[in-house]
DNA sequence: CTGAAAGCGCTTACAG
DNA sequence: CTGAAAGCGCTTACAG
């Protein structure tokens, strides 16, 4: 491997001078630049990227973790990341904590020892609180991603009171009373925020809350399973159900047809997230569709902008930490009605 | 940020102590080490790994580019890659090409000058040949992933050509001579091998080769659609469509959806790669599925293994470099034949 | 059993 | 306009 002092000799030049060609830093001669060139050139030398980090304290990386790499909405959030950072000349290390606060702590504290610059987090199911206080107590930008909490951070995520409103709303709409609201496990924010919005529209709505079926705070899926089986076989049937996430929707496809319910005239269906060429298929199902790619650029970009300031250095004031709530799309379709219409809301 | 000697001052010791008792790399006596952990504790020290980096030449990471971060089928080799890395301790840089080979010739710049121990590579379309050699010139274990090569390089990827012949043989058994198989852009050497076994099959089973209609090496997607557009409607309308991938799957079905042509009556349909949850969905679409996940924890493993050898040194024969083909799993469902059976077949 | 010191490959004041 | 030198935070022979 060349090094700029191989460089540097060749050229007939000081190791100074080789540096602030490479990193255009300070006017240099065109004679001597030349010359540096081309010793660059002859000896096919690389910039040491490590050596560079080492000396300047700021390794131009992010880090990433994913809380749950296998779901198609994570994927997408990955690649926006991966795609904003690329652009901004920032290299990306990713990790997965598979939805284990073990593994999440583990991969915070992995990726700070590699000195990131930045940090984005989609935090795991049970993360611990202090994983958060760790990250910004050392000084580490940190930007939570879609996972979000109340706590004073920079975060990017979608909107998920609203749409959900109208998604029942809608439902109502259609002459739905009696919904099977499937949430999961609502220590993940998303899913919990979705369940609150729920009951508000129940509330709004003068529904009554004692008929409706909320499956909520539950770890298994399977127990998820059991319950959502026993409410469609016992008393008198629901006649909407909504899904909050694309498994949750997968499982609650199958019971359904396993009982060979037709949508939407048996049961009305919907389902947050959804599934990937949705359009290809039969039953088409109303989702409330996230933008996910778009999610993961914003995480992206706000990191930048916090790193970007911080090198800076000017402002003695911490700036305030920002939330932006991405807008969903309701995609509505059959399974939910026989009006199909399709209307990108602005919430 | 505090650093080994504020550790190594604080403890009392010096700071080659401090080193050997958090690498354990040689006998510390219990007292001396227990007044470092304590101080460690105390100053919550962290070690730098870029600086460790820098001293030992080695980053304990691995740089792996995609060629195209929106396929599903790639999201899940990212996911494998991930999983496997993590689990050996490596950290995961990643970079996208985005089917681009001027991108991909920097991603892997950017990716050498971070001095990544090793680098996966699923080659772009047009990728350049130099790119291969450039890496293997620099002495960095590589390892290339599903798109494959002839060179003399470690590769890991999937079996195109057996799982293609009985497909065909499966849809030939139940009566088709007439084939729309659309192949893509024939740079890709998957969809290259599946059309070159497409060829093959038809000479084996002693069909018509003029009668086949077969979209190759066209690289742009509307392109693709109207070839096959024109197959559809034009002549005897063949029976039996093949798409090579996820996308190409997606486009076709819409044509044929558009054209009111049931599955499978009005032609059979079967499909590389295929999507999510598709078991949820009618038409159940035949699908040679691809064990993305494993192709990725294969490739980091395959590159692990050189990496540990490149360490040990030990050999001064270099290891004549593997191609692994893992193989697809064929679900035979009802879009391709009344006949529903599910075998996963051995190649 | 432990410490002093060289050196990894850069960047960046400091001099001239 | 350019160079000599300090130093980033570690690891690792080398001594004792």
């Amino acid at each position: 491997m060349t090094t700029m002092a191989m460089v540097a000799s060749l050229a007939g030049v000081s190791i100074s001078t080789v540096s602030h060609v490479l990193n255009g830093t300070r006017h240099v001669e065109p004679e001597t630049r030349e010359k540096v060139l081309k010793a660059i050139e002859a000896t096919s030398y690389r910039q040491d990227a490590v050596a560079r980090a080492m000396r300047r304290s700021q390794t131009d990386s992010v880090g990433l973790i994913v809380s749950d790499a296998g779901e198609p909405a994570f994927a997408e959030m990955v690649h926006g990341v991966e795609h904003a950072v690329a652009r901004l000349g920032l290299t990306l290390l990713l990790a997965n904590s598979a939805e284990d606060p073990d593994r999440e702590a583990q991969a915070v504290e992995a990726l700070l020892e590699r000195r990131v610059d930045g940090l984005i987090l989609a935090r795991a199911a049970g993360s611990r609180q202090d994983v958060v206080d760790g990250i910004q107590g050392e000084g580490t930008p940190l930007v939570l991603m879609d996972r979000l909490c109340g706590m004073r951070v920079d975060q990017v995520g979608v909107e998920n009171r609203l749409p959900t409103i109208e998604l029942v709303k809608h439902l109502v709409d259609q002459g739905h009373q009696r919904f099977v609201f499937v949430a999961g496990d609502c220590r993940v924010p998303t899913l919990r925020e979705r369940r609150d919005a729920f009951v508000e529209a129940m509330a709004q709505l003068n529904l009554d809350a004692s008929a409706q079926t909320i499956i909520a705070d539950v770890p298994a899926f399977d127990v998820i399973d059991g319950q959502l089986e026993q409410a469609l076989d016992a008393g008198p049937r629901p006649t909407a159900l909504i899904a909050c996430s694309t498994v949750l929707a997968a499982r609650a496809l199958k019971i359904v047809q396993n009982r060979n319910l037709q949508l939407p005239t048996d049961i009305a269906f919907a389902t947050f997230d959804g599934f990937a060429y949705s359009d290809l298929f039969t039953p088409q199902l109303t989702t409330v569709r996230q933008p996910a790619f778009e999610v993961g650029v914003a995480a992206a970009e706000l990191l930048a902008h916090r790193l970007a300031d911080k090198a800076r250095g000017s402002s003695p004031v911490r700036l305030a930490p920002t939330t932006t709530r991405l807008s969903p799309t309701i995609e509505y379709r059959s399974s939910s009605g026989t009006t199909v219409r399709m209307t990108p809301s602005n919430f």
